[in-house]
DNA sequence: GCGCACTAGTTCGGTTTGGAACTAGTTCAG
DNA sequence: CTGAACTAGTTCCAAACCGAACTAGTGCGC
């Protein structure tokens, strides 16, 4: 119900989240990464693939190829060949990967915990169940569709 | 306290935005604008002037001019000149910007209450109130610095 | 009533983005 | 084995983006 009040939450979620990407960023280029890079350097451990990056990074292929490229001629990425599927980049961070993004979390944190430390322990805890609610189940139709 | 906790929230709630906007982006492709030019359409009547629209959005001024452009073009917003200062330009939307606009939050009202509805009144009361108190005061450093 | 510092909005042009076409590798049916 | 139908990742290039330079207008101090 409350469409305009849907509509109104949307709004302001799409506005913080703005405002913590923006105060970020100067941090994460002094690391020498770009903020879509660091989401990708971010997720290799986990998607060990190109092609898992983009699904949930929600990024079309191109754009992982774009940063993943970047990545790789800082040193903080490696490509390796997948013996099981030759089409495939297995992906890794190097050491100096590893290296640069704990920092950039590091950095990162202070922003986050910045804006979060605003919420006592029981409300960020509500917060998060309550996007995790939101993110739960169906809506995992994935894709080549653009993202962040 | 806890950082990695706070940096899985901000994706989360990234992912979220993400695909909200995904899924809403072919309904606004239909009534003719673009997802960005509509949260410019829909703040026309708050922010009567461009530079107040690029504050409140938290977009480049030269993004402001093209959007406005687009939909100047489709007869959906109005400049006219402002007596009082003739450096700016009032913008009004027009009744057919109405419209549209009209439309535009109907369809968008569907997907928000379809994300939202997976919360009940309570919740979402909650998250609202959460919202604002992370979006709160000081922050207001707004600028010339990109945002959606 | 002029010069200077300021603000509003636009234009310019280099960078970034990402859809579509492509290349390489896989899989499976015949 | 082929070869047709797939999937992974890249390349290509047109469109979107946005920082910086610009033009037009304001308003203050003198």
């Amino acid at each position: 119900m409350a469409d305009d009040d849907s509509a109104q939450l949307w709004k302001l979620n799409q506005r913080l989240l703005t405002r913590v990407m923006n105060a970020a960023e100067p941090q994460l280029a002094a690391l020498g990464i770009e903020t879509k890079e660091f989401f990708v350097l971010d997720e290799v451990d986990t998607c060990r693939y190109p092609a898992e990056l983009a699904a949930k990074l929600m990024l079309p292929k191109a754009s992982i190829t774009t940063y993943l490229r970047n990545l790789v001629a800082a040193g903080l990425v490696r490509r390796e060949i997948d013996e099981g599927d030759l089409r495939r980049h297995r992906l890794a961070t190097t050491p100096r990967g590893r290296e640069v993004l704990e920092r950039a979390l590091a950095a990162l944190a202070g922003e986050f915990t910045t804006m979060m430390s605003r919420l006592d322990a029981h409300e960020r805890a509500e917060f998060r169940r309550t996007l995790l609610k939101l993110l739960d189940t169906g809506s995992d139709v994935e894709g080549d569709r653009r993202g962040p």
